[in-house]
DNA sequence: CTGACGAATTGATCTGAGTCAGTTTTCGGA
DNA sequence: TCCGAAAACTGACTCAGATCAATTCGTCAG
């Protein structure tokens, strides 16, 4: 696959067109491919000059732990997403990152991340749109937590993750292949896994929605939707606001 | 004041060293100041083409509607924040923002900004930075909302203001001018107005800190801090990584 | 000074989610 | 194919925070 091709060049082409010196300077960043095994911490909190990861494969959870030993998950990341963006803006991190599978991702120096943000400033300038655009997603996760109750939270969570994994490929109206266990369920959306246990029953006897080990079914979207109050179209975006 | 000098172009500056030019860019950017009362629609959610703003006076809150006619505050604008900016970006609003107080407010539009990040795309990446060091917060009120209870949660949200304001010299360690009611606060930590209340004067019996109309007064910081698990450092930053 | 309206405050009661303490299922490895 | 550990599941009980229903306070217009 070229370059011009891969999750993460397509997701920053929707917001500014890219030039062939920066679809060049993006390609750099691939020179250090890695594998990492399920349960590796990529980046961790209080960390100094870490690297930024870009993910090709596989799933990886962000999260913050606090004193109690109870832990938040903040975002998941999946394929064609950047990570650890803001432990190298602000030189060090305010959260872990953990992968959840088996793993491909580039690795990206901190320096050679800040030489290519002043030397293409335009490609810069979409990595950081494309966080704006995760940050929308927080916004969601933060609104849910907030004010809906376990059931509608839940099934928003996973109507939102499934719209997300759309956006890639790998998901359609009828599911998708999600790894997460009812515990991380449970630490993304503040509930505990028992709590969560529960709910997913009530989804499953309500007909809404299946989450087995390894995928998500959603057995009536229409209903889903309406239960938990989601919004099909919040992800759209038709082309680039900046051209070449 | 000269722009230099500006809670805008201080807080770019801590980010990305700026040129005479990208000055002059952000300088035109303050044309069309203007005032509006409190309570006023800034923006709305799911309308289209809108103006950013960069407030330099007062209080805005940005909130999500639910259908039960609850809301959710995401986060609160404060002098030297952008506000719109993702309406801006994906051409469609997502959230409402309102005026709190009276306020004071530079009207950029959508166009001028475009256009500017394209010919000074440096400011750009300045701009998206700092909206990413906001995503941080949103980031800490998740944690808050997700995994601390109503006790720990409020104190927590208030030192991280307080934390917030201090950076534009607008608050001390004793406390600062908070223009929030009860029933916002709520709002903003996914309570109830009742609750909120008796959990402020919990915090006030305790010795701990004090909510009063326009104003919070830290009766005992280290305690606070201690019984928030807030962490002091996160907002620190040292100087601009990318020089002129 | 007075009425009125919104914000703050309080008490009584209810309930969704947590906690505790198990049992059962799943699945990879010997 | 059997074992052990982790994940999933379940029931009984508790409690933090919601809900409901007043009352009081503050402030501004008349």
């Amino acid at each position: 696959m070229s370059i011009a091709g891969s999750p993460l060049a397509r997701k920053l082409g929707a917001f500014v067109a890219l030039t062939e010196k920066e679809l060049a300077v993006l390609e750099g960043f691939h020179q250090c491919r890695q594998t990492f095994d399920p349960g590796v911490d990529l980046v961790r909190q209080g960390q100094l000059g870490q690297s930024a990861f870009i993910l090709a494969d596989g799933w990886v959870c962000s999260y913050k732990l606090l004193p109690g030993g109870t832990r938040q998950i903040v975002d998941f990341q999946v394929p064609g997403d950047f990570l650890g963006l803001r432990s190298v803006l602000f030189r060090t991190s305010d959260h872990n990152a953990e992968t959840m599978t088996t793993v491909e991702v580039s690795e990206v120096s901190s320096n050679d991340l800040i030489d290519a943000f002043a030397t293409t400033p335009r490609l810069a300038m979409a990595v950081l749109w494309a966080a704006s655009r995760d940050e929308a997603m927080v916004v969601e996760h933060l609104v849910d937590i907030g004010r809906r109750n376990a059931l509608e939270r839940t099934a928003h969570f996973l109507l939102e993750l499934g719209a997300r994994l759309k956006l890639v490929g790998l998901g359609t109206k009828e599911g998708y292949a999600c790894p997460l266990s009812q515990s991380m369920l449970a630490d993304a959306l503040g509930l505990t896994g028992v709590h969560i246990n529960r709910v997913l029953r009530q989804l499953r006897e309500k007909g809404l929605l299946t989450f087995r080990t390894g995928q998500v079914i959603f057995d009536d979207f229409e209903r889903l939707v309406k239960l938990a109050d989601f919004d099909t179209a919040y992800l759209d975006q038709d082309g680039p606001l900046l051209r070449q």
